[in-house]
DNA sequence: ATCATATATGCCAATATAGGCATATGAAAT
DNA sequence: ATTTCATATGCCTATATTGGCATATATGAT
């Protein structure tokens, strides 16, 4: 139960927020290169709240070459009930976050195949 | 969405995940001594807590006298999500937290008539 | 008006957290 | 083996958070 409360505390930093955010919007992996760009943050803070959110088991990640990639694990109720959260709060339109999914999109269009094409 | 952010936040500590679990239980308002006796913490940090919850937007008080009645917002999509998986951890006895419930029944049953007896 | 009591709040110290920066790691390519 | 590149991580600083304590506020009782 230690380990749930967790997760609410790694939702509630708004950039993990904006990371579990688009994870789930994309409905698919995304590498470490591709959220910074989506986001616009820095490699490093994406790599750590990354790490934070893997190790509260919110996400999970898998090794792909020299790119990790990461997507949300809904495999429990718990999880289940927190993505549910977040969907929720997709048609509210009153914040400064609508150009990530902007930029989710357009970042995707970017894979080849639906492969990662790494542009820094 | 910035302020559901801080509901997240709001849970993602252990003793107000605890104050919203047992409120979520009792199922109804419970007074701040109340709490206080149930989870056995200072009064000053059941004051704080029920504060930033009340922030947030996860509960809510009511004044009656010289008690102030908490109990949890239940009134949108978010809250209910949130509530549910809160519940959905119910069944699992792996932590320290057992005694809350007990606490809680024990507590409530000194009641009069549903009635708040402040006992300190 | 005064007192008692439930609750809130301001201040402090200890600790945790987040971002920035530099650097390390580790896998792939040459 | 060396280089390149994606990602991770350790260190630092600024800021936030938590609990403790003392005290303020506000309501009800006398």
């Amino acid at each position: 139960m230690i380990n749930e409360i967790e997760k609410y505390r790694a939702l509630g930093d708004l950039t993990r927020f904006r990371i579990a955010r688009i994870l789930l919007k994309a409905g698919k992996e995304l590498c470490v290169c591709e959220i910074e760009d989506i986001l616009k943050i820095h490699q490093y803070n994406a790599s750590k709240h990354l790490n934070l959110l893997k190790r509260s088991g919110l996400v999970e990640e898998r090794k792909e070459g020299r790119l990790r990639m990461y997507k949300i694990k809904d495999n429990n109720k718990f999880n289940q009930y927190l993505i549910k959260s977040i969907i929720s709060l997709e048609s509210q339109s009153d914040n400064g976050l609508k150009n990530d999914f902007m930029n989710l999109k357009k970042r995707l269009t970017l894979r080849k195949d639906n492969k990662v094409v790494v542009t820094r």
